[in-house]
DNA sequence: CGGATTTTTGGACAGTCGTCAAGAATTTTT
DNA sequence: AAAAATTCTTGACGACTGTCCAAAAATCCG
């Protein structure tokens, strides 16, 4: 009887939870709309529940403060973030069809989630003042590094050839250009920004070495 | 005499613009100081006022806003940050010294002025959020582009061949690496730098073409 | 249904912010 | 030295911030 009992309990706990994490999870996507629109500066706890559909008061039941908030809204962006090319990576049979497919993906993401894109790029900035974010922004750039450079080395791989270039400055000059074709797009400058896109087939030729010739 | 009068008024009025004008500047200055120490989020008047020898209300005496005194500080730091390699390019007499006191001089203000840096970056991320700075942010990156395009127009000069990418591109590609150098440098990884700084002396190699032998 | 629990609201709080203005302090001019 | 113009300080203002809390509302469960 205990056991069915607790049983139970467990059953109606663990709904709770669910619940509970659930709209935990709705308030953190509030809050990372909210601050891929106005940025981390001018985000305030009010402007996130004006943007869900609850008052500024619940934040702080499902919440400790501002920081455990806004920490979990970037959690919530790594998810989404990361995985962006592993299908490309899956299916393509050759460098070209590799390249152009991530070359493909990179370019629509920027225009799609520019919003997004430019918030990561104000938190990768912000950890740089401020010790809190660090630690996440330091793992999801090591995501992104790696994601980055399974993309290289696969090209590689199907080339028949090596990497350049170290992953990390194969991930440094690439999202160097990211950032620069971000601007762009959020300018609107759509004919540079196809400039842009046909250099980057280059320069992903100049992170392979000349494949060796077949004694 | 009217028109020595005049010459006397305009003596001194020149005087009162110029010191109303110096202590712009010297405002400006410290405003650049506490942007650099706090980032852009955390910049309040007071702070400003803070590590000057004034009070908070006199900012308002030589500016109309903060925006307007913010502005002013970007200027200052425009100043500053885009002779850097002019030295260098101009004395160097082969590709090697060229590419080796680039690098040096790239990797020493990295460190050096690793706040500012942190700070440049911030405000050009900040510019994607709000319209107002971004007018000088897009000139100083301009200046920043044309600074390192003449590093690598001038080594392909020296090399006899011709540079392998874009302004565009050779900056964004030398910006993200200069990015990820400063987050290493201001999480002191000394050895990690180190590897990058020799990694940067190929990266420069790729953005030159092959030289063409002599027929 | 009716009591217990969870969830949500909306206002109050202490603090900080940018801005401003009145007047003190300082410098310049007569 | 007196008068005039300037530079600077100080305190106040309204608006906004994160946080907290009492009470209303909604939900759950016997």
């Amino acid at each position: 009887m205990t056991e069915v009992a607790e049983t139970k309990q467990n059953r109606v706990a663990r709904r709770q939870v669910d619940k509970f994490e659930a709209r935990r999870t709705e308030l953190a996507v509030a809050t990372l709309h909210t601050l891929a629109d106005l940025g981390y500066a001018r985000t305030s706890l009010r402007e996130i529940a004006q943007k869900s559909e609850f008052s500024h008061g619940v934040l702080h039941y499902y919440f400790a403060d501002k920081q455990d908030l806004i920490t979990r809204a970037v959690r919530q962006y790594e998810a989404v973030c990361v995985t962006r090319y592993d299908g490309v990576i899956a299916e393509a049979a050759g460098v070209a069809e590799l390249r152009d497919g991530f070359i493909a993906e990179f370019f629509a993401s920027m225009r799609t989630d520019a919003p997004l894109h430019r918030l990561w790029y104000d938190l990768r900035n912000q950890s740089l003042f401020e010790e809190s974010f660090r630690a996440d922004v330091e793992e999801i750039d090591r995501r992104r590094e790696e994601m980055i450079w399974q993309v290289v080395g696969r090209c590689a791989e199907l080339a028949g050839t090596r990497p350049a270039t170290s992953s990390g400055i194969a991930y440094a000059m690439i999202d160097g250009i990211f950032q620069r074709g971000l601007r762009l797009a959020l300018a609107g400058a759509d004919e540079e920004i196809e400039r842009l896109q046909d250099e980057l087939r280059q320069v992903v030729g100049l992170l392979l070495e000349e494949p060796v010739p077949a004694s």
